[in-house]
DNA sequence: GTGCTTGCAAAGACTTTGCAAACTT
DNA sequence: AAGTTTGCAAAGTCTTTGCAAGCAC
C-alpha cells in the first residue's frame, strides 16, 4: 500500500468515526472492519463482497451487520450506491472531488465503466429551475454492448 | 372511452398479437385480459397493481401470469421497463414516437414524472462514437423534493 | 393431438428484523 | 450502568419456477 493510499484510508476513516460520534452511534470493531475491507476491493461491489471481504479481516462479521453497515457508509459519503437495476446494488468509494459520472455497463460481461457526465451538473440546475425542485440526486446509465466482441468475451477497457 | 382510446389501444392489441404469434406463443384470454388492464391504470403501475386491474377483467389471471406476460410486453414494445431502484419496477405504456424521457422522482410523495430529454440522444452517440460501444439503452433518472412542499404533501404536478 | 400456458404453491434471491447476549462509552 | 450493536435465524418482499391440468392451434 502506498503512502498516499494510507493516508487517503486514514482521512476517511477519521471522517467516518466522526459521523458515527456525531450520529451517538459507536465505533465498533466490526464497522472498523467493514471499513478497511471496502478499500482492499475492486471498484464496484455487493454487500456479499464486502461481508467475504470483511470476515478476512474479522471473522465475527456477520451478514446483518454488513447490511446494517451500508446505509451508514453511504450517508457518511464514504460510499455510494450505484443501482443498476438488475439483482442486487452496487457500491462504489466515494472518491472526493469526482465529477459527476455516469454508469457505462456492458450487457456482455456486466461490468460497470464509470465516465465522466460533467453536463449532468447543468441539467441537475435545469430540472431545479424549470420545475421548481431540489434535486437531490441523479443518475445515468447507459447499457451497451461492445460489438464483434461479443464472441470473445472481451471488453473494450480490457476486462 | 373516445374513439381516438379505442382505436389506439386496437392498433396496439395488433401489435402485441403479431407478436405472440411471430414468437409462436398462444393468444390466450389471460393475455388479453392483461393487455386491457394495462390501458386501465395510470402511467406507472407495478405488477401487483397489474395482477389487481387484471383480475377485474377475468378473475381466472394469476401472479405467475402477470409475471410471465410483463417482460413479452416489454419486448413487443407495448410497455416499458421503469425500474427507480428501489422495491418493484414499474412500467408504463409506451407511447409510440416519444421523445427520450428522463424520470424524475419526488422524495416527498414518491410519484414518478417523466420529463423529456432529447439530449439523451446526443448523449448516446457521443458514448457510441468515443467508446465504440452499441449503445442499447440509457436512462437518466433525477431525484427530487418540492421545497417547502414537504409538510403539505403536495408536489409540483398537483398530488 | 401437440405443445404452449396456466394456477398453485414452493422455491429463490436479496434484504430486513426480533431477540438475547455482548460490547462501547 | 445505560444504551447501542451484534449474530443468528426467522421473516419479508418481490420474482421465478416445477408441475399437472387445461387450452390454443
Amino acid at each position: 500500500m502506498t503512502k498516499e493510499t494510507e493516508e487517503r484510508l486514514a482521512r476517511s476513516w477519521e471522517i467516518f468515526r466522526k459521523f458515527l460520534i456525531t450520529k451517538d452511534l459507536r465505533v465498533t470493531g466490526q464497522r472498523r472492519s467493514i471499513f478497511k475491507a471496502i478499500f482492499a476491493l475492486p471498484d464496484h461491489f455487493t454487500a456479499e463482497d464486502l461481508l467475504e471481504r470483511a470476515r478476512k479481516i474479522d471473522e465475527t462479521v456477520s451478514r446483518a451487520t454488513i447490511y446494517r453497515s451500508l446505509p451508514l457508509l453511504n450517508e457518511s459519503g464514504i460510499v455510494r450506491e450505484v443501482d443498476v437495476g438488475h439483482d442486487s446494488k452496487f457500491y462504489a468509494v466515494n472518491r472526493r472531488s469526482e465529477n459527476f459520472k455516469a454508469q457505462v455497463i456492458c450487457v456482455d460481461c456486466d461490468k460497470i465503466f464509470e465516465v465522466d457526465a460533467p453536463f449532468m451538473e447543468w441539467y441537475g440546475k435545469t430540472v431545479s429551475e424549470n420545475l421548481a425542485l431540489d434535486v437531490k440526486s441523479q443518475r445515468l446509465q447507459v447499457h451497451a454492448e461492445c460489438p464483434g466482441k461479443r464472441e470473445e468475451k472481451t471488453c473494450p477497457k480490457g476486462n
